[in-house]
DNA sequence: ACCTGAACACCGTTCAAGT
DNA sequence: ACCTGAACACCGTTCAAGT
């Protein structure tokens, strides 16, 4: 088997999977995942567009490998030796977050796909080994790991969304949360219009925190 | 003020704002998020794309007031008279579920607008007043509104992704559901390996419910 | 006022042909 | 074996011009 992951005989091969990688992240992050082309990927490497498709089948198995690449080290930086499962839970899911943070629309990249990965496999398997270590049921364990997955994915989505550039726009704040203050502000939503500090802030890391506190605290109660 | 909205004295208008959010909504159910193009839905009224954006400035408008009209009735179908508060939320979040999974690929649609439309902020301030009048501090209650849609979106894209179509394939079962399967019973995850049938399991109104659980739960313990 | 026609500047993907 | 060139079948958006 000559596959493309076999060492060039002939040329050396411009292209491989682990540089493209690497250049379509970085893509990401400069330009974001709306200005992440086959083309553009394939012009930062200085090849054509159709060249890509040989170690990529589609631009979904690009995405694929990136959120997978995204994930890296994840399981393993929450490993903490003395913690209690609440304790590795809250670890595993703070480092998700981070890890979809540290690129620009990490989440929605990695909303978009399905990677079966060593990365995103083995963060599902310690989630679930610390649950079940701790005694929980072997269904709740898992359903567990889906429920806060879906929570944080949820989660930086939102983040992410409005921590955008806003390209257009006068000065400092989103343009989403201007919107949302003038529509509170003028309408029939009494409650809302009590409580439009916290409705339009920023403050994302404590609503992270305080939704993964009402997930550990709910399974502590369940235990 | 003589807009596209006010009844037309020349010829009768073949568009409109809420003629083309119908066939948006029906072309979105027959062909999915990827096939609903301007040129598309255009074609549907038998008009030129660029006639839409008399009614629609931009593409992502005529998304977002999908996403408005997807979320009709929610608030209003949630209210339950003598409910406490959590049987109130509960039912705000299954009504918010089930209003996404009405339309093909609701969430993917939900997920990328941002409505401050009067279906949207409604359910808002409906859930923030649920949870004010039970006494819970304002800034505990926004944050809750926001950690249950958060979840609600994360649960429902994931539900959508897996409930789909899958253009290829063999038989009945999800090709991601199916590529999982696979690679944990030939890898090193011997968590998730002796869990694959809750891994794989498409009993999502169960998982749904588990999730919602933890987060009533977990704000229950907190009053 | 409302829509057409046509253009502009792009897309993902395929594949014969070159080296 | 690896990549080019060129095509195919599309996109969202704009805007002068028609009716």
């Amino acid at each position: 088997m000559s596959s493309p992951s076999s060492p060039a005989r002939g040329r050396p091969a411009r292209l491989d999977r682990a540089r493209t990688l690497e250049t379509a992240l970085d893509l990401l992050d400069r330009s974001g995942l709306d200005a992440l082309t086959m083309r553009r990927v394939a012009q930062e490497m200085d090849v054509q567009a159709g060249a890509l498709y040989r170690y990529f089948a589609t631009k979904q198995d690009l995405l694929t490998a990136m959120a997978e690449r995204m994930m890296e080290g994840v399981a393993e930086g929450a490993e903490a030796p003395g913690g209690d499962w609440s304790e590795r839970l809250t670890a595993l899911a703070r480092g998700m977050r981070t890890a979809l943070l540290a690129h620009r629309d990490g989440a929605r990249v990695f909303a978009g796909t399905h990677s079966t990965g060593k990365n995103v496999l083995g963060f599902a398997d310690t989630f679930v080994g610390a649950m079940r270590e701790a005694g929980f049921p072997d269904d709740e364990a898992v359903r567990a790991l889906y429920t806060v997955a879906n929570f944080t994915v949820g989660h930086t989505l939102e983040e992410q969304a409005a921590l955008q550039p806003e390209h257009g726009g006068s000065d400092g704040g989103s343009a989403d949360a201007d919107a949302l203050a003038e529509t509170v502000s003028n309408g029939p939503y009494p409650h809302l219009k009590a409580d439009l500090p916290t409705l339009t802030s920023t403050d994302f890391p404590r609503l992270f925190e305080f939704g993964l506190g009402l997930l550990i605290g709910g399974l502590g109660a369940r235990r």
